[in-house]
RNA sequence: GCCGCAUUAGCUCAGCUGGUAGAGCACAUCAUUCGUAAUGAUGGGGUCAGGUGUUCAAGUCACCUAUGCGGCACCA
């Protein structure tokens, strides 16, 4: 007898270890029907699995939110099935569910074309119709080796070979097509349903390195059914509508040529709010307990060499001779002794070169350096990306120059500085990671201890939630990353944090402690934005080119009725300016309509409409972005409501 | 950097199997003075990314280069 607990808590008994089809179908038809796997204690399995006494099951059908995912990884079977029916010879080698979807690499010499996933979408169609049921084996290790090598899948085998020994080597079949799989598995391919979509080819790297062979990467989506496949196209749809690129040439924000690839043009309004946002962060850094420097462009390589970053960034530096180019065209332009500089990728070496400065006691620590630092990166091509991944680019730049004692409190100091940064902006989406030690690295072991659990210690005391993101620090130290999230769901690394013990040493820098010894401060190199160009981006696209009243590259725009109030439109425009708004009056010979659309469509946050009516008042109609409501308030109440509404968030007092 | 795709007027895009460029918006001019998301008419504007080749003939085919896009790799 063996008996099985349901999640109501109620009892059926067995006569023999029963398969989750038996379960599901000695509680209704229907449900057998629907079943499409089932969990065992928690844990999700196939339904033909056999289940053992005192088991408490749950069957999984659509609803359920393991569905989501089974579909998906079986959509990606369907995907490999039917290229290898269209495309022999095309091996097989991972196929995992990602956010959204899945995607499967293979390996083939031809690449897919376009009209390549119509056809392999028709296939899986068809391959779905045809309802193939699912069969799971478990083979032994060298049997399956040599059957994949065998058949000619040579990555499964290598997969295989790799796997772990204690691991089952599981192989699934849908009908007579079959593929190493972890599982679990739907009953069959009609459980599949109808609503996937093949979205895009790409090339991705065996294993994920740059040294093995690229094989083809197709991706796709699946959902339960096909209004929400729908919503999803949608959705992205309307993403491409934020998207910063689309939203900076809309709004003549910036512009990016060919001529300074990955170096942004800012445009009038787009460096307004570059602007605004560098003097709110200053503000914050000063009342903080910052100092603000300036340091060099161009540093000579020796100092690089010194600090390490020669050495490991060589190839992303622009470097630069240090001498007068030749203007013989038969010599060459560089002699080849020249010494050489670089202009900065980063601002730490150029900091410590100011703490090193003179002496520092114990009694100087902390010292909090700050630069609005423009570096320069030799990005690989495929690496760049509208704002958020520049060759140029202003890091909103600190050096905390501390003992050690002091770095919890410095860590925490910084994370209230981050969230009340955060904060005003309206950022609530950050995810926190702990990039932990990598592989290879500088320092002893009982250093990296000490600093991994003091950042998360930090993080810990301001209740925030993180997760860790092993061997992903610094080669000097553990980093806090602080990741948003782009329009098209791309994370992105805006703040950051990092404890170094290294360059401290490397250049030298030294205080005196209280016994008048030398010690090594530890650095804390910190930044909130990240950079001026990727946060510029991330805030365009979080509020779909909407930007809060006080960043708005203009704020109003006066617009007329007819030109019979052109004088007092200009008047009112007077008023707002001398009030310190950003305002632009609209007299051309147009429809209040056609003005209206125009102003919306930009973006700008408030139209203040003037026609006879309120020229005789002296009022004003003021039209908020979005809304349709008007509200006529006289001038000098508006001035004053706007200009209050215009302040930058650290300066509002209500 | 790697794989794939793209590049036609300021923007968004047509242009079938090669016969020598087209629309909408924008812009300019004129008319219109019209109360909250497009007033009408007229007009100007392109060495079809750059180069080389195939061809009687190339926006269209091939190759090279550049840039962009989607991924991958990289990211101090």
């Amino acid at each position: 007898m063996v008996s099985i607990t349901l999640p109501d808590g109620s009892e059926r008994d067995f006569d023999s270890a029963p398969t989750g089809l038996d379960i599901a179908s000695s509680i209704s038809k229907s449900l057998a029907k629907k079943a499409l796997a089932m969990t065992v204690n928690g844990e999700l399995r196939d339904l033909g699995d056999e289940v053992g006494d005192g088991s408490i099951v749950e069957i999984v059908t659509r609803e359920h939110p393991h569905a989501l995912d089974l579909i998906r990884h079986d959509t990606a079977h369907l995907l490999a099935q039917a290229v290898q029916e269209l495309f022999p010879g095309t091996q097989v080698t991972i196929g995992p569910n990602i956010e959204d979807g899945f995607f499967y690499d293979f390996a083939r010499d031809e690449p897919f074309s376009t009209d390549d996933l119509e056809k392999i979408e028709k296939r899986m169609a068809q391959i779905v119709e045809d309802d193939r049921s699912t069969r799971k084996t478990v083979w032994a290790r060298d049997e399956a080796i040599a059957h994949f090598k065998d058949i000619g899948e040579h990555y499964k085998a290598e997969i295989i070979a790799d796997l772990p020994e204690d691991e089952e080597i599981k192989v699934y079949y849908h009908g007579d097509w079959h593929d190493l799989c972890r599982g679990p598995h739907l009953p069959s391919t009609k459980h599949i349903g109808k609503a996937f979509k093949l979205m895009k080819v790409a090339g991705a790297y065996w294993r994920g390195d740059h040294r093995n062979a690229m094989l083809q990467r197709i991706y796709g989506t699946a959902w339960t059914n096909e209004k929400e496949l729908k919503a999803y196209l949608t959705r992205l749809e309307e993403a491409e509508k934020r998207d910063h690129r689309r939203l900076g040439r809309e709004m003549n924000l910036f512009h990016l040529q060919p001529e300074a690839q990955g170096s942004v043009f800012w445009h009038p309004k787009g460096y307004i709010i570059w602007r605004e946002l560098e003097t709110y962060i200053r503000r914050r850094l000063d009342a903080d307990g910052y100092v603000e420097v300036k340091t060099p462009q161009l540093l000579d390589s020796k100092l690089w060499e010194q600090s390490g970053h020669w050495a490991k960034f060589r190839e992303n530096m622009f470097v630069v001779p240090d001498e007068i180019p030749s203007i013989d065209e038969d010599a060459p332009v560089i002699s080849g002794d020249a010494q050489l500089m670089a202009i900065k990728p980063m601002n730490c070496p150029a900091h410590v070169q100011i703490f090193r400065q003179g002496i520092k006691s114990y009694r100087d620590l902390p010292i909090r350096m700050a630069e609005f630092g423009c570096c320069h990166r030799n990005e690989p091509h495929g690496a760049l990306h509208g704002l958020m991944r520049v060759r140029q680019m202003t890091q909103d730049d600190g050096h905390i120059f501390c003992r050690e004692d002091q770095i919890t409190d410095e860590t925490s100091r910084f994370l209230a500085l981050f969230a009340r940064v955060y904060t005003d902006m309206g950022l609530t989406e950050i995810s926190y990671k702990l990039a932990t030690r990598p592989e290879v690295r500088a320092g002893e072991d009982e250093t990296w201890d000490r600093a991994e659990e003091a950042l998360a210690d930090a993080l810990r005391a301001a209740d925030l939630d993180f997760e860790f993101a092993e061997g992903e620090g610094a080669f000097y130290g553990p980093k806090l990353e602080f990741h948003l999230t782009d329009a098209i769901g791309r994370t992105w690394q805006a703040g950051t944090f990092q404890l170094d013990y290294v360059l401290p040493e490397r250049l030298d820098a030294s205080y005196v402690d209280q016994s008048g010894a030398r010690q090594r401060p530890v650095m804390l190199h910190r930044a909130v934005f990240g950079s001026f160009e990727r946060f510029i981006g991330l805030v365009i696209e979080h509020y779909a080119g909407r930007l809060p009243f006080w960043l708005a590259p203009v704020q109003i725009v006066v617009a007329p009725i007819t030109s019979e109030v052109n004088e007092y439109a200009l008047e009112c425009a007077a008023r707002f300016e001398k009030a310190g708004l950003r305002v632009d009056t609209d007299l051309r010979n147009e429809k209040i309509n056609y003005k209206v659309r125009e102003h919306s469509h930009e973006k700008v946050p408030v139209i203040a409409v003037v026609g006879a009516r309120e020229a005789e008042a002296s009022r004003v109609s003021l039209r908020r972005l979005g809304q349709k409501e008007q509200e006529v308030v006289g001038l000098d109440d508006a001035v004053t409501a706007l200009a209050r509404d215009a302040r930058p968030p650290d300066l509002r007092s209500d």
